[in-house]
DNA sequence: CCTAGATCCGTCGCATACGACGCGTCGTGC
DNA sequence: GCACGACGCGTCGTATGCGACGGATCTAGG
């Protein structure tokens, strides 16, 4: 019990100090994220409409993990810099799609290598063992947790 | 290294579920956190109060990773509700040392056994080789990145 | 003594992130 | 037809989280 109680302060400080490599500190210095001023969940939702295709805002919520209250905040601001837009379907008035804006579909294209380019090529210069042992242990956590 | 691509998302959605499950709905229903109406990283910062003893504003930040601005914010709304007290230092007054009020004092020894209540659990109840391939997992994470 | 640098702190603006609430819209049962 | 529940959406209040800035304070060098 002792040792639980130990590994779980680990395991806590370890997803700390990844959330702020990974969600925050992901943009390098001089890359497409920087130079557009978009954050990373920015260009998440935005790479899951190009890639999988427009969404309603709760579709995107769920694809992101997020909550519909977040991931409508994040379209409000994509949308007044004119990058996504909304519309509202005609044969549900309930559904609000959401759209990338033309000339963000080509240019996303050329970025698309994704927004955790750092962890991106971390993975790529990983061993298969060093691969293996991160997913997982992320599984099992999950797996743990949702016992 | 198309797989590392799809890894890296896998990850990141990884961590995102994790975030939410440990770090924002950390709180059990009837628990002692939801009865007090404190959020995960009030309770982590007053845990460390108690067990660590009482620390500078930038000592905190240090002890939870997170930026002194954050912590400042946390330590804020703490000293609001009376729970915790700023004393600027006598001897050098640029430092402000954050202590936990007494009634809490005492009141934390019951509660002390974590704010990550829910994780405790999780891996008190999981095999070693659970364990260990959750450890390894993060552990090689946080290695890759500082690569 | 006193200027320069270093250090700590608080604050600001912004972006996430959540739950709760209310509004409009669609289907269903009466 | 029509009330009523279900559903999607936007908004509000609040908390976290960051970088950047400026103010106050100590320390070292002249």
């Amino acid at each position: 019990m002792v040792d639980a109680f130990h590994d779980a302060e680990t395991v806590m400080a370890h997803l700390r100090a990844l959330r702020q490599e990974l969600l925050t500190t992901s943009m390098e210095p001089a890359s497409d994220q920087a130079r557009s001023g978009l954050t990373a969940p920015q260009i998440g939702l935005i790479r899951s409409l190009v890639v999988e295709g427009s969404a309603t805002v709760t579709e995107l919520a769920r694809r992101l993990s997020l909550s519909h209250s977040t991931t409508s905040g994040i379209v409000d601001r994509l949308q007044a810099r004119g990058l996504v837009s909304r519309e509202v379907d005609a044969s549900d008035r309930r559904y609000t799609r959401v759209r990338v804006t033309e000339p963000v579909q080509n240019y996303t294209r050329e970025i698309s290598q994704g927004p955790y380019a750092r962890l991106t090529c971390a993975l790529a210069e990983a061993s298969p063992v060093e691969r293996k042992a991160v997913l997982d242990g992320l599984e099992t956590l999950r797996a743990l947790l949702a016992r």
